[in-house]
DNA sequence: TTTGTCTGGACAAAACTGGGACAACATTGC
DNA sequence: GCAATGTTGTCCCAGTTTTGTCCAGACAAA
């Protein structure tokens, strides 16, 4: 299990060519430096022959000040800003941004002014509060702001996830109902589904395929992951739910994907897994690398090891793993 | 009731560029220069070059004026009062609207407007063309591109209907693999969630729950009534598919719903169906008026007409009879 | 060779400012 | 009922500041 420090803190190795960035965040390389020459928004380190050289942290940053911007912030009153100053300015205009008006402070409960903690723990109960209450409007504020307090990695590992494994434990103990549960799945749905969105793609990166195999309905997990690896220069190519292994294979092929991935969640036991597993892996040969996660993947553990699958525990493994297939370093278990 | 430390913990220091207090008041960057210059409703201070610089509580203001205005007021009258007595204002005045309730003439962006095209045809046939070569971006993009033709109720009727049939149709003949009906459904699931989102809420709209009965897994029917009413100014409390009768019956309830929606389609003959809208029948009692929609709504018509419920054949139906329940207007089957 | 990045500067578009005009509409006085 | 008057949202202008884009010539990478 990756401890918490390695996922919240935005790795500083400055490595990114300004192309890379400009794709990332959706400015102009132009622009990049005239924010650097005018207002020293990053400070980018440089190569031997003076390359500017990002990190995962100025990238982050420049795309903070991209929505401030967008909110209606001045550059000159961003630009000298920390990334921690960024996030509280940012997560405080998207909370006001144009909706909810009126009975802003009739509706909030007082004990929910979101903001202040950085303690994530206060958000998830917050959610979970919102899900309860069926307050759906409540509830997408939340996500959204949640979200730019932290990088989209982090927040997937420390809100998302532990607030689908609270409403699954809430629900299967009667402290939700069925109804909660269905209104969060499908509010989780779509705001994790336009997480994608955030990235801009230039057509030339990797394709992964993502899904769950046959008799698998649930597709929050395959759908974070589709979120999670869009951040790392991947296209996910996003095939939801229940998608059997010959399609699954065509679509690879079809698409050209250097990469499958697959998320195992209930029901755990479904005597079709194996039988999926074994097919994909032998029609998907030696080419293609295929990572089977979700919360039901250990309990197939010694399947995934006899057939030379990966298997990676936490998000933050997957996407190492996923770093060493796009770099071809990759040198797994597959032949 | 505006409590003490909400006022005390509006900050005074100015930091707000003109841009960003229009984002969050929803006024116009004109109106509030001439609101300053007629009424001195408020006195921003100045940056060094003159810009305006705003504080939250002068945000807060211009939002209290701005609803003082849409309840009638004459800015005159309010222009002068301090903050305190604008929200004493803002909260007598809402206290009388709700009892009246729907007054029909709310600041919503009504892009109902008509702008009708006449190649929808071509756009579905790019979009068919997108999901069979595999081209998610481009899908992404055709949808987005779509939309801003015409207004949302008739792309949803004239585009996203007949695609949907056509991926259908395609899949079931053999000309799209699943694999495509997969990926095209994935990304029209999260397209469709979000139109949601455009519209602006002021939490005075009335409820209506919307989902599928158990057994019907199919959900994108249900979330584009979800997308079509919340264009009416209804709040959809959208459960996503599946829904056991007994949890809708607890979430109208709980949510104070005035209707309840439910989609079939597929499969049209599942024998839960009969006995789940019976039991919602009854259990909803004559309260709340029950739709039935969907392509298979119409292989059930002798049970909907036994029991009474609202069948309304096409979305603009839908549309009508809901707007009828809105204004009280309501003289349907129920009895 | 071709393509991309670098620096420094020029230029143009967008946004903001004060001032005022004007049309749509509401209210007042007769 | 009607004209005069008041109210209010929007737009235009000309001048300034802020911000995005482009260019040229040198160098680096593929």
């Amino acid at each position: 299990m990756a401890s918490l420090e390695t996922i919240s803190s935005i790795d500083t190795a400055p490595r990114h060519p300004i192309r890379l960035v400009a794709n990332r965040t959706g400015l102009t390389v132009d622009l990049i430096r005239a924010w650097e020459k005018r207002y020293h928004v990053v400070d980018p380190a440089r190569s031997d022959t003076k390359r500017r050289l990002y990190s995962d942290y100025d990238i982050e940053r420049l795309r903070l000040i991209r929505i401030a911007k967008q909110n209606g912030r001045r550059l000159v009153d961003v630009a000298p800003l920390t990334l921690e100053a960024l996030r509280d300015v940012v997560s405080e205009d998207s909370r006001y941004d144009q909706a909810q008006d009126n009975q802003a402070e009739v509706y909030r409960p007082s004990w929910t002014s979101p903001l202040e903690s950085t303690d994530t723990q206060d958000d998830v109960d917050a959610m979970l509060f919102a899900v309860q209450t069926m307050d759906q409007h409540r509830f997408d504020q939340l996500l959204q702001e949640g979200l730019v307090k932290q990088s989209l990695p982090a927040y997937l590992e420390t809100v998302i996830g532990p607030l689908l494994r609270e409403i699954g434990e809430s629900t299967r103990l009667g402290k939700l109902r069925i109804a909660h549960e269905h209104m969060a799945t499908a509010h989780l749905r779509t705001f994790i589904g336009a997480l994608r969105f955030r990235e801009t793609y230039t057509g030339s990166e990797p394709k992964i395929v993502i899904t769950t195999p046959t008799g698998q309905l649930h597709e929050l997990g395959a759908l974070m992951v589709a979120a999670l690896v869009s951040v790392d220069g991947w296209l996910p190519v996003y095939l939801g739910p229940n998608t059997p292994a010959d399609e699954i294979v065509a679509c690879a092929l079809q698409s050209g994907a250097r990469a499958v991935s697959l998320s195992l969640t209930y029901p755990a036991d479904d005597p079709r897994i194996p039988t999926e597993l074994t097919r994909l892996r032998s029609q998907l040969d030696g080419k293609i690398p295929l990572f089977v996660g979700g919360s039901a993947a250990a309990h197939h553990h010694e399947l995934i090891d006899r057939l030379g699958l990966e298997s990676p525990l936490t998000l933050d493994a997957l996407r190492e793993s996923l770093r060493a297939v796009r770099d071809g370093r990759y040198q797994g278990r597959i032949k």
